[in-house]
DNA sequence: TCAAAAGTGTTAATAGTACACCCATGA
DNA sequence: TCATGGGTGTACTATTAACACTTTTGA
């Protein structure tokens, strides 16, 4: 397309709907910037899109800002526009949901960024759209963890069948059957058992591990 | 997000899959351009978004203009940036899919647009990504035909169960029993029959039309 | 009369769902 | 000793896939 006549420029951001797994539930990594009127807002992490970055490298920053990771799995989801409620501009954003461990979370990021974990299920109201992006998002890794193995990048690297099971009934917001779980994950072989045990109950439970490497496409 | 410091703009575009069913074959209306070498060269038909419009407003538009279509059915499917051959100028490219009935194609637009219907099989090497964004085009339809009666959008008013057959082959790519398509088809309470029929086959055969209206949400 | 597409049911295989008891251990 | 979570198998149901012959009629 060449550019024959004025046509106009937006300012585009990307925002990331950053999932983990803590307290058995599934969480949103959210950014809280205070207001002049003195409340405070949280909405997704995010940032403008610069000059020298394509939109997939703008998000690798932005993650990488505000999780201290590199190389985290992340996936476009949708893109909206939106009249900001405190200005006139107009903004395209580009939103993007990404999976991590809380883990690999260096909690002085959260001092740093203003930064929290907020349950996905308890979300207070965000920018406008933002809200139904985090449903769309984790809709769209409901989807995904049934066929492939994402949640290596939700949980550590060894974890119990039983940790498995409950983030998949977190994502999906239902309860399973223990014994039909552990014949579907097992079936799909994204796991191995070890032979480590976990101790944390008190019979102790066989420790798992993704066979696959972490190092999936990030794209 | 405030403006506080010098961000950059992007120019923004839309870009659209239209598909079409003609031949017994799913087609894409592609948009041909000359270049200065003399070659010409194929696209996806697409504007700049415009400071008035948002950017579902602009696909509307670009699709209205291209297909003469008020409210065609489109979903959005991606966003990409890529830096165009001819040009330093980097674009944001929104692209959506939309579905529409070659038969409502008035051939005249061809003329104006230089636009064509290309079987989405035998589609030549477009601009940057747009082959790629085809391909996701037609897995989204695919995945979404199998459960939401978005045939009507491609079907003229009355067609046969055989076309409808031939439709879902085409876009995903495989072959289908008869009598498995008729049961599928029929218990998914898409389709009603009428008493009319075709008769352009020897024996004639039953004429259906989609239940619901062609009114539903374009977006 | 025959070629071409329309129409029509049953069976087998697979995937998914429901369900209950014993085990090992730390407190 | 007992409360807690770990671990295990089978039967039923629903969904999906495989498969072949008869009918109609225009050329």
């Amino acid at each position: 397309m060449k550019v024959t006549q004025a046509f106009p420029k937006f300012y585009v951001s990307v925002d990331c709907v950053v999932f983990g797994f803590a307290e058995r539930r599934l969480k949103v990594l959210l950014f809280e910037h205070h207001q002049e009127s003195g409340k405070s807002e949280l909405s997704l992490i995010g940032d403008f899109v610069q000059n020298d970055e394509s939109v997939d490298s703008s998000a690798q920053r932005i993650l990488k800002e505000f999780t201290g990771l590199d190389n985290i799995y992340m996936q476009q989801l949708a893109t909206d526009d939106v009249v900001e409620r405190d200005s006139d501009e107009r903004f395209i954003h580009i939103v993007y949901y990404a999976l991590m461990d809380v883990e690999n979370y260096n909690p002085t990021l959260s001092d740093i960024h203003h930064t929290q974990w907020i349950d996905v299920d308890n979300i207070p109201n965000l920018r406008a759209g933002q809200n139904e992006m985090v449903q769309k998002a984790r809709c769209a890794v409901g989807k995904n963890i049934k066929n492939e193995p994402v949640g290596s990048y939700l949980l550590p690297q060894y974890f119990t069948l039983s940790m498995l099971q409950t983030l998949y009934e977190s994502i999906l917001d239902t309860t399973m059957d223990k014994r039909n779980f552990r014949r579907f994950i097992l079936e799909k072989d994204f796991v191995q058992a070890t032979d480590m045990m976990d101790h944390s109950s008190r019979r102790g439970a066989s420790l798992y591990r993704f066979k696959i490497l972490n190092s999936l496409s990030h794209t």
